[in-house]
DNA sequence: AATCTATTTTTGTTGAACAATATGGCTCTA
DNA sequence: TAGAGCCATATTGTTCAACAAAAATAGATT
């Protein structure tokens, strides 16, 4: 087993890292400009360093560049969350029929559920909603696909994004009985019916996630 | 109808456009190295310029980057098609079972098949081929995703860059059929048959061009 | 209040410089 | 001859200072 070395080597990667961290973190804002001469100088990084770091962000989708305006944190729109499930439905229902009975991937399904169970009990609605993260990546990785893996976890990191704006309380709390109820069927080997199962879980994650947006925030782009 | 203003307004931003076409038109070939040097000095622009097009790019999966080696042209294995492959077995056939009857890209694989059979009797190959990619891509948007949209023409293209090390001759011609017969079930709204089809097709290209690749290059990384 | 102009700020781009890392060739040794 | 270590070289990574170009701001004019 080799250690999955995933380490930046560069300045302008690990540049590009700890940003990421801090949008998903909560620390930088959607909506809020990043300036160049202001980053820089609090990250103790020449101008051009941190351009490149803004520019491999830009196509993840976190940051938006808008030419000779400055870079933004991404501010998920309501047409983007419908975009963003629409996309999980067709890839996740997808991978979950593409699915066999003995998958790895499986196991990362029971822990992720077992994992979102235990911290429920202890009110950590953070951790939960990583679980739920985990436990959708590892239907995913179902189909046998680092390209579709890859789109996917920007998505996921797109949608957390989305998340930030809304209060973290009892948005995944109904959720993680449903991703019990998923896993049981796959176990059972029924993969057809969880793929149904989880079509409706997703509708109905995206009905809920729109009222509870348009309730804290105006109007998307 | 607003003009699709889609240019480049910065000049890392024309010079990636710039880079990804000579990829794609195969001016530049896969696994070729891009010296920062030579290239900023042949574009007559800045070695800093040039570094934020190879961010650019390197995120689209068009160039490799190789910390403190340099950037190369992405070249595809096999592994990476057999991968490209299954992306666009889940993709595509899923997007054409979400398809409904009058939905406007059904139009745009009429225009790709029928363009399609009349450059065949030229024997314009290069351009068939260009015809099958729009056609794929329509089916594509049946799914009325954007974020699918933007993956699956990252994928396309990377498979276009590995037909470059190809013979363009008979890739295509097969396929020009398969495709008219598609939309014909399509139009006869019978979309399960056709998403069917469409994955009997796929697999069968995959085969083809496994067969091809491995017997004009030797191994991919 | 709205428009225009001038000022200021910020981004875009450049060139030079140096540090850090890989490359290639060399010698030395076994 | 094969391989290990070492040096010179080339390339990438990063910084800095400067200026051009565009956008945001403020002020003046109508």
């Amino acid at each position: 087993m080799k250690t999955d070395n995933n380490a930046p080597k560069t300045l302008n990667g690990s540049t590009a890292e700890s940003i990421r961290e801090k949008i998903l973190q909560g620390e930088f804002l959607p909506g809020q400009r990043l300036s160049e001469a202001t980053l820089s100088e609090s990250l103790s990084i020449s101008r051009n360093t941190l351009r490149e770091a803004f520019r491999l962000l830009s196509q993840e989708g976190l940051l938006k560049h808008e030419p000779n305006r400055g870079v933004f944190v991404a501010t998920p729109s309501v047409t983007a969350i419908i975009d963003i499930y629409r996309a999980r439905r067709l890839i996740e229902c997808q991978a979950l029929q593409l699915a066999y009975p003995h998958h790895p991937a499986k196991s990362l399904m029971r822990d992720a559920v077992e994992k979102a169970l235990r911290l429920q009990t202890e009110r950590n609605w953070q951790e939960v909603g990583t679980c739920n993260m985990e436990f959708h990546m590892a239907i995913v990785q179902m189909a046998d696909c680092e390209r579709i893996n890859q789109m996917f976890s920007r998505i996921m990191a797109e949608q957390r994004l989305a998340f930030c704006s809304l209060p973290p309380e009892q948005l995944h709390a109904p959720y993680v009985e449903q991703n019990a109820a998923i896993l049981e069927l796959v176990e059972a080997k029924k993969f057809t019916e969880a793929a149904a199962m989880l079509n409706d879980y997703l509708l109905l994650a995206e009905r809920s996630v729109l009222s509870t947006y348009s309730r804290y925030v105006g109007e998307g782009s």
